[in-house]
DNA sequence: TACTAACAGTTAGATAGCTAACTATTGAGG
DNA sequence: CCTCAATAGTTAGCTATCTAACTGTTAGTA
């Protein structure tokens, strides 16, 4: 018996996700930062629900990962002065800082997860994601 | 920027299992708990450590699953009499029905996320995954 | 036989994800 | 204005995952 399509995703996710994390901890990093602190080097002064909804979590999973953030020091969280329901959010230099190693070590990963890959099916691989992710959320990626 | 491939893989698996999750409550099931009803009900009498090998997760988090589905009378426990270290573990009747239903409600989201895709371009994404899976770990699926 | 290493499983403590229920603030309509 | 709904975020409690440290059992070897 074939194993089933979604135990194909689980296993193939989370033996990236396990690979990944191996050095991360070096890094200052646990698997669930990173997303927010990319998020974060690339829109200043944002939002908690919009984290959540870029990074596809809950806005209470993403209090909690800013709470370890803040704690180590990898960005700041300030109140809105014109709407004091809301955060102000900006990554620190040291978040910078462990963000790009963390991106680096990604790089290697994923050149080690797509080793004899051609390009056309490196192209071929991300677009089956893609549609998959439409298909199941009716969203695109970014 | 494109979205990294590392995000792909989380934001299409995330997408997977929470489509997965939705009415899974319903059959009695956490999403942690199929894949170990599915590794029993295919070999009886098996042990906590070739569940783990086979579903790719560690003992101690198979062991915290085991008393979960125990609680809930989908499987058995038992100590072997030969070698008192080792577990015997069976799946009920019980449990049979809730992964029998599980696994066509898996079947369903499968149809959705692959809609659109032509059985060649199913056999290749599954390749793709597989490979993919391989570079990784240095094993097969299944 | 006795010592020690390997093995099987559990427990403890961490992060990450979810849902549901909560607080506090803002804004919209009568 | 005042009420009430919508919004932003947090907290509580659950499962799932990991690593590390632990208990108890078996087996190998001097």
């Amino acid at each position: 018996m074939e194993l089933p399509f979604h135990m194909m995703m689980f296993k193939t996710y989370h033996a990236q996700r396990n690979k990944i994390r191996q050095d991360m901890s070096a890094y200052g990093l646990s698997p669930g930062q990173p997303k927010v602190l990319r998020y974060l080097h690339s829109h200043e002064d944002c939002m908690l629900k919009d984290i959540a909804y870029n990074c596809d979590v809950e806005p209470a999973t993403v209090s909690k990962i800013l709470n370890n953030l803040e704690e180590n020091g990898m960005l700041t969280r300030e109140i809105v002065k014109d709407n004091k329901r809301a955060l102000s959010l900006r990554i620190t230099k040291k978040g910078e800082k462990a963000l790009d190693l963390w991106s680096k070590h990604c790089d290697e990963v994923e050149e080690k997860s797509l080793e004899g890959f051609s390009t056309e099916e490196k192209e071929q691989f991300k677009l089956f994601l893609s549609r998959m992710y439409q298909n199941l959320t009716d969203r695109t990626f970014e």
